[in-house]
DNA sequence: TCACGGTATTTGTACATCAG
DNA sequence: CTGATGTACAAATACCGTGA
């Protein structure tokens, strides 16, 4: 059977199953109520559905088993999903559901009869991805031949013995070792309003239903194993999908003749958020969220890729030492010229804005032409195995060093000031005799010392603000400083109500709330209170931002901004194919999109993302990949990202295939564009970050955030392009995290178990920010639309 | 337990600059 | 001229502590 080997590759064969969607409780009603073709009419969607199927969703029991005639399984059989103990609570059910057998991804069941008629119907929705996540069974076998997981650069295993220090940065990830692994995959249609919509301002939701999806239990069933590495090869969804969303930014793709061996077939990527592997004998703290999941804890016997270079410790210090602390360090950030004395600058050459002044002579960037000096020059038999192995031969040669605290740097030159306004209305322009004399930090730091905190002390205590906050804040507090001196107002101990008339100003310009409170932060953290209150507590500043909140409120979209589907579909096809004749730009842009879209990721984590060996591991065979970022970087959420700081992904369909959707399907392997990206870029590059510029004149160099950002939202459009539809307007390169975290919990995985793949520490950002009704259709439609041709 | 406030940090947007 | 990149600023996102 074709697809056995394929999904077996694809689970890298060791995976002792896969939960392929939750068993929705709504799907039924979507069955009967959707049809195909059907645009479904967003507008209709009452929001406050969504709170109730939130509610509907916490049963164990899903609805749809009682739509499904002809079925031969039992009412319950998907209960086994609601075991949180990793045990099944029906023994060894599948862990399918009816749009899972319909899905080519589908895994047939022994004993389950999955050609049922019903099967296959236009229930499918063509565009909708969603994500899975897998977790190895507590105590199983595992056969698995991807164990790389261990050779993690911050794995206790591996030459590094039990007793060796781990990184700083990594400590954290010994906590947990649960292996969450996401697969992405089409053709399975999320339940009709399955979503579990949360109130803005809900923070804290655990949403338990969530965890009653997880077919923790199936690891112990010989079925589930079957139906892991067996996947239906039944009817595909040949119908065409549903738009989720009926926004105007989502346009029908029916016209859009989406080939099902693309945008119905099972795109299968595995996504491993691994955190890393824990040494058996190592120290694990047992928090709830690792519950033994994780094989290595339980003691299973994984095989292991050996590669020296892997674990070698030497190499993760090389690698630790290749960025200057946070990777967003490479940000070059001007801080207010009044932190640093003024000397003559430069002028616009258009008499534009102010100029960001020069860096401090020593470049952040040195270049070892030493092949010694790099762990990437070593052979390695496995890391990074790129199909050619001359290609890691010629890895990174130019390595960032620097001083962690990169991120702010001394200018050794003064901006110049002009253009741009500032921020209240004030401008630039005034004479050099009027500027504020300390700002930021120096302001804070006076301020402590005066209190009579040595200064070493004052140090510390100023380094817990991330150096992006930092200059953030000295250019708030500039901004405020300067406001004050044009009034003869000492901004360090000026009245409250110089302050709140300040902030009126930026309320009275239109500023956003986030703005404003982070001006209040600023303001507060260098003026020295009013008495035992700093100004952000003083009360009449409480009621003060209160106003503005509710002047300007902030609203997010229910809905997603892009289709996924066209995006994928997109991918598929010119210009970002064939992958071997592309351009590196759309190499770059496609490899990118398609590693956001599976790892959850922030872009910042993205750009963390190193091709050394000890972080890069890429099987040959094209069947996975494990990625790590740099052990230096320090992501945005630190307890949250450190559960999950490698990404291992799984390839989708490698070759050999035995059929042309195989073939197509294989086009959207993220594993295939990584190594075709690493591979192409080893040659030019000049920094051991994966994404690296591609332009010529900057050709090799590491890319930043907000150029991955960019990189995004020009593969989302692009892909629009070639899937013949206008791209959204408003694209925003964040919206994929939301988009695809909410495709995942579509499609039943648990909300812990997402927030440890995005690497948030609770549900409340997710479902504040990020959910989407990524859902196909309503209940209204669903409910009383037409009825569904069978 | 949960909602909210306070704070920190990251991401997005607009525009300038530069190189091909 | 055009596209890629850099920069400043605005906006959004994230998390922890606290109190009801």
């Amino acid at each position: 059977m074709s697809g056995d080997r394929a999904a077996a590759t694809a689970h890298g064969g060791n995976e002792g199953f896969i939960l392929l969607g939750r068993s929705s409780p709504v799907r039924s009603v979507q069955g009967r109520g959707v049809t195909a073709n059907q645009e479904v009419d967003r507008a209709s969607v009452d929001p406050g559905v969504f709170y109730k199927l939130g509610k509907e969703l916490r049963s164990s029991i899903p609805v749809d088993c009682v739509s499904r005639g002809g079925v031969g399984r039992l009412p319950d059989e998907s209960t086994f999903v609601a075991c949180k103990s990793g045990r099944s609570l029906h023994g060894d059910l599948p862990c399918t559901t009816p749009q899972d057998r319909e899905s080519p991804v589908s895994h047939e069941t022994p004993g389950h009869d999955v050609r049922s008629p019903r099967c296959g119907t236009a229930r499918l929705a063509a565009h909708e991805v969603l994500a899975t996540l897998v977790h190895p069974p507590p105590g199983a076998p595992d056969t698995s031949e991807e164990t790389y997981v261990e050779d993690s650069p911050f794995s206790g295993r591996g030459p590094r013995s039990l007793g060796e220090p781990l990184h700083p940065l990594t400590r954290g990830s010994h906590r947990t070792s649960c292996v969450t692994r996401i697969c992405v995959y089409g053709c399975v249609t999320v339940g009709v309003g399955g979503h579990v919509l949360v109130p803005y301002g809900g923070r804290s939701l655990a949403l338990p239903h969530a965890r009653a999806h997880k077919c923790v239990g199936a690891y112990d069933s010989e079925e589930c194993d079957q139906t892991l590495r067996r996947p239906s090869r039944g009817p595909s969804c040949r119908s065409s999908h549903r738009q989720p969303g009926g926004g105007s930014l989502h346009k029908s793709p029916r016209g859009s003749s989406i080939p099902p061996s693309v945008a119905c077939r099972h795109r299968f990527t595995v996504l491993d958020t691994c955190p890393p592997a824990v040494h058996q004998g190592h120290l694990h703290s047992g928090g709830p969220e690792c519950s033994g999941r994780h094989p290595v804890e339980r003691g299973t016997p994984r095989l292991r890729l050996a590669s020296a270079s892997c674990t070698d410790i030497a190499d993760l210090d090389q690698v630790r030492g290749t960025v200057c602390g946070s990777v967003r360090g490479s940000r070059k950030r001007s801080v207010s010229p009044v932190v640093f004395p003024e000397s003559p600058g430069r002028t616009s050459a258009r008499g534009g804005r102010l100029l960001t002044p020069a860096l401090a002579s020593s470049t952040p960037l040195c270049v070892s032409t030493s092949p010694s000096d790099s762990p990437s020059l070593r052979p390695n038999s496995v890391g990074t195995a790129l199909g050619d192995s001359g290609g890691s031969q010629a890895l990174v040669r130019v390595m960032v060093s620097g001083p962690a605290s990169a991120s702010v740097r001394l200018p050794v030159e003064a901006p110049v000031e002009g253009g741009r306004p500032s921020p209240g209305g004030w401008d630039n322009q005034t004479s050099s005799g009027n500027r504020p004399t300390a700002v930021g930090l120096a302001a804070e730091r006076s301020r402590l010392e005066a209190s009579g905190l040595p200064h070493d002390v004052v140090a510390t205590i100023q380094s817990a603000r991330a150096p992006s906050t930092i200059a953030s804040y000295a250019a708030k507090w500039a901004a405020f400083q300067k406001w004050c001196t044009e009034r003869n107002v000492q901004a360090l101990s000026c009245q409250l109500a110089d302050v709140l008339s300040f902030l009126q100003i930026l309320m009275d310009r239109g500023l956003a709330f986030s703005t404003i409170k982070t001006y209040a932060a600023a303001i507060s953290s260098c003026h020295q209170g009013f008495g035992d209150r700093s100004v952000f507590n003083h009360p009449l500043t409480k009621r003060f931002l209160k106003g503005v909140r509710r002047n300007r409120p902030v609203s997010r979209p229910l809905f997603p901004q892009w289709d996924l589907t066209v995006v994928l579909h997109g991918l598929s096809k010119a210009p970002f194919e064939p992958l071997d004749q592309v351009s590196l730009k759309f190499l770059s842009l496609k490899t990118a999109l398609l590693l956001a879209l599976v790892s959850v990721k922030r872009v910042s984590d993205l750009t963390a993302l190193s091709v050394a060996p000890a972080c890069l591991r890429i099987r040959e065979d094209g069947g996975s990949a494990v990625l790590c970022p740099n052990p230096a970087f320090v992501p945005k959420s630190i307890n949250a990202s450190f559960k999950s700081r490698s990404i291992s992904l799984a390839g989708l369909f490698p070759p050999p295939h035995n059929s042309e959707e195989e073939a197509a399907s294989h086009l959207l392997c993220p594993v295939r564009a990584l190594a075709r990206y690493v591979s192409r870029t080893s040659g030019i590059r000049r920094s051991q970050n994966l994404f690296v510029h591609y332009r010529e004149s900057s050709l090799g160099q590491a890319l930043t955030a907000q150029r991955l950002s960019h990189w995004l939202c020009d593969a989302i459009s692009l892909a629009y392009t070639s899937s013949g539809q206008d791209p959204p307007e408003a694209l925003r390169a964040h919206s994929a995290r939301g988009i695809s975290s909410s495709m995942a919990l579509h499609s039943g995985v648990s909300m812990e178990d997402i927030c440890q793949a995005a690497s948030w520490a609770s549900p409340c950002s997710f479902t504040r920010y990020y959910l989407r009704d990524v859902s196909s259709g309503s209940i209204t439609r669903s409910v009383l639309g037409p009825q569904q041709a069978e």
